[in-house]
DNA sequence: CTAGACATGTAACGCGTTACATGATTAT
DNA sequence: ATAATCATGTAACGCGTTACATGTCTAG
């Protein structure tokens, strides 16, 4: 079995909140910021036919509510394990150094998936690799700074400023989940 | 002709501070962190096959130095154009939503295509699009806020201070910029 | 003379984007 | 009757990733 996308796992979280067809999901995507993650029918569809080929995802019976024939469809057993494992996946520098956005989307439906005790320690891992690659970043910057240009190191410096942004809301994160936890 | 993408672009960038052979420019990929905007050799070598077959970039004297034969590549005066027009290219909301990260790349190499004026308007552009932006996260957040789980809600507000934090460094890059003019 | 670093590639595969194509229903 | 909206798709195309395949020079 293969793993999933960034869309596949999107598509499973948003269809684990809520059974709905193809158009509602697109919609989510286009009329909110999930926009960032996809938006065109080309991908959206297929990837519902795959997740559907691998038994993750099922058509309910088909209601029609005007407009043209909707194929709602409701996520399974199988996919809710497939949305857990991909979100309880172990946090990598890879993942810090090429898929920031999505340990967010992880993050933000490890509330289906995990305990809060689970989206803690994702936090902790988050931060400490995050100031570990930070760590990297200041000793290249230091070795290369005399040969960048000007606008070459202040974009460097503004990757530098977003890394420390996520390491500082993890902090902050986590102490509202803690916060929220005891009350 | 069709535009560039982030990797021919950032090949261009380098071979347009020094030629160098395709393996050089793999090493940059790997060894810096340049390595966010790919590393394998099954991206870079096919690109720069393209550039060349655009005659963006040319091969110079092939010099054989230890190793194995190395062509040593240039850009060409066609190149630095389509370098100059995609870094100038007019900044727009969905590079924001969609592209952050190649914006970022657009001004590290804007020193080397564009006068420093040039540089603060794309800097002033940027701060107005992303505050733009932050605008309708902070509507669709108050709107959709109730409705949201608690990790979802800290992703989103993950997502919120990353353009915060941009925003602030196209103010502090620009003051940064006009500081070193005017000495 | 073998191992490893140097240097350059290719093949298979999957996915996403853009652009287009329908068909049905509601509003004017 | 026509336009707009709802709803679901497909086809072409390009690109990137992973994994593999060489060939050459240097160090031990």
């Amino acid at each position: 079995m293969p793993g999933l996308t960034a869309l596949d796992a999107t598509l499973l979280g948003l269809l684990d909140q809520a059974a709905q067809s193809g158009y509602d999901l697109r919609r989510a995507f286009v009329q909110t910021p999930l926009k960032h993650f996809s938006q065109s029918p080309g991908a959206i569809y297929p990837a519902l036919r795959r997740l559907e080929k691998r038994g993750l995802v099922a058509a309910v019976t088909a209601a029609r509510r005007g407009g043209r024939r909707r194929r709602a469809l409701r996520i399974t057993a199988a996919g809710r394990r497939a949305l857990a494992a991909w979100v309880g996946q172990p946090l990598t520098r890879a993942d810090v150094v090429w898929r920031m956005d999505e340990l967010a989307l992880r993050f933000a439906f490890m509330e289906q998936t995990h305990t809060p005790a689970r989206a803690l320690r994702f936090l902790a891992d988050l931060e400490r690799e995050v100031r570990a690659y930070l760590a990297e970043l200041r000793r290249y910057r230091a070795s290369a700074a005399p040969a960048m240009s000007r606008t070459g190191l202040l974009a460097f410096d503004s990757g530098v400023a977003g890394y420390e942004g996520q390491a500082r809301w993890a902090q902050v994160a986590a102490k509202t989940l803690k916060q929220r936890r005891s009350r």
